[in-house]
DNA sequence: CCGGAATGTTTCCGGTGTAAAGATTTCTCT
DNA sequence: AGAGAAATCTTTACACCGGAAACATTCCGG
């Protein structure tokens, strides 16, 4: 690949969605600075000037991977539906991404390879949490003997479809159709007040 | 470090201990195979004969790290305790291993890295996964309106902890009094029965 | 006891991330 | 408009890495 410029003019974005590209098609293991480079058409310190180092390029694309992954339940809400049917389809949505995406949701979660205080990279992932957790808001998680059962609730509900999409994108769950759904919020909403938000 | 032999006598284990030490010391990127071999006293290309390559090595560390999971977990439950709370206890020990071993735990479930189907690896793991399932069977999670809901049941279990495990190892959740401790098994038995189980 | 199998070493290779210095372009300030 | 500073990109060099191949040493079974 080449160019006629000495500048690229938008490398920056370029070496993100290339590296997403990179990530996808062969994993982590594929992606290095000079793989990266080349396919972008420039030389292999290039990205140190946008990025710093290999761990600030890998910030930029698991931030990247923190707002498709928003978007991507954002985009699978019913709109007219209930609540608890929207919540539904929004852990559905969770689980889907990472297994489309299981190289990308990895390094969102590897805090050994990223800068996990990164603004950018902290925004992003605020962002998508907010998407479930402005939906489990609306319902009634309420438990009159127990203070902070919103919050729990909260982390209950993160931490299973965290859970059961990392178990099933590791191999560790048998794909069958028993294990083929993430565990609704009717296995887990009784438990705080019994409501389904509707 | 030195040896009088030619043949080291134990390299293998050795080999294992030294990785799992400088895993849990240095993080994955302080493991290499020269490292590891300088610190047992052998050239870098040694473990080739017992591991075949990086991955072998890694998988039986992975392994390994499935027994002393599967391991501390047992050692954690209350001999004379109520199965719901051996149960509550075995969550409590998957989780204080994680938070003990992030780097390790982190390798047990790396897919890129590791043989995942290695017979020794699998073994290590089932049996780990076990520990847990063993202690589900013993309580009633089944409901009359539901096929399969004690698999069902087991695998929301594996869920809530091994996400909330892998969300705090990650830094997602902050650490305070309320994200301190694994949602308990009251968070969701009443799903399935309501019974506790003693 | 001897010949093959195991185990370990030496050497070499291509690939990797990063630092440093130089080339080129763009921006800023007067 | 022009000059100096800043941003961007390249070239070069370096230390480290995993793996392959050829060789040395030891062990072990006929």
């Amino acid at each position: 690949m080449e160019r006629k410029t000495y500048h690229h003019g938008d490398l920056k974005t370029a070496l993100v969605e290339a590296g997403i590209d990179i990530l996808e098609a062969e994993g982590l293991k594929g992606l290095s600075l000079r793989s990266l480079a080349a396919r972008v058409g420039v030389s292999h310190t290039a990205p140190k000037n946008h990025f710093g180092a290999m761990r600030g390029l890998l910030t930029a694309l698991a931030a990247e991977g923190f707002r498709r992954h928003a978007a991507h339940m954002q985009a699978g809400l019913p709109p007219d539906a209930s609540d608890a049917a929207r919540l539904e389809a929004a852990m559905h949505g969770y689980v889907a991404f990472v297994e489309a995406h299981p190289h990308l949701y990895t390094l969102m979660f590897s805090p050994d390879l990223v800068d996990h205080d990164a603004p950018e990279l902290v925004a992003a992932g605020t962002a998508s949490y907010m998407v479930l957790e402005d939906l489990a808001r609306h319902l009634d998680w309420s438990r009159k003997d127990e203070p902070d059962s919103q919050i729990r609730a909260e982390i209950l509900l993160w931490s299973i479809v965290h859970g059961f999409a990392t178990l099933r994108r590791t191999g560790q769950l048998p794909v069958s159709a028993v294990t083929g759904t993430v565990p609704g919020i009717a296995d887990i909403m009784p438990r705080f007040g019994g409501r389904t938000g509707d």
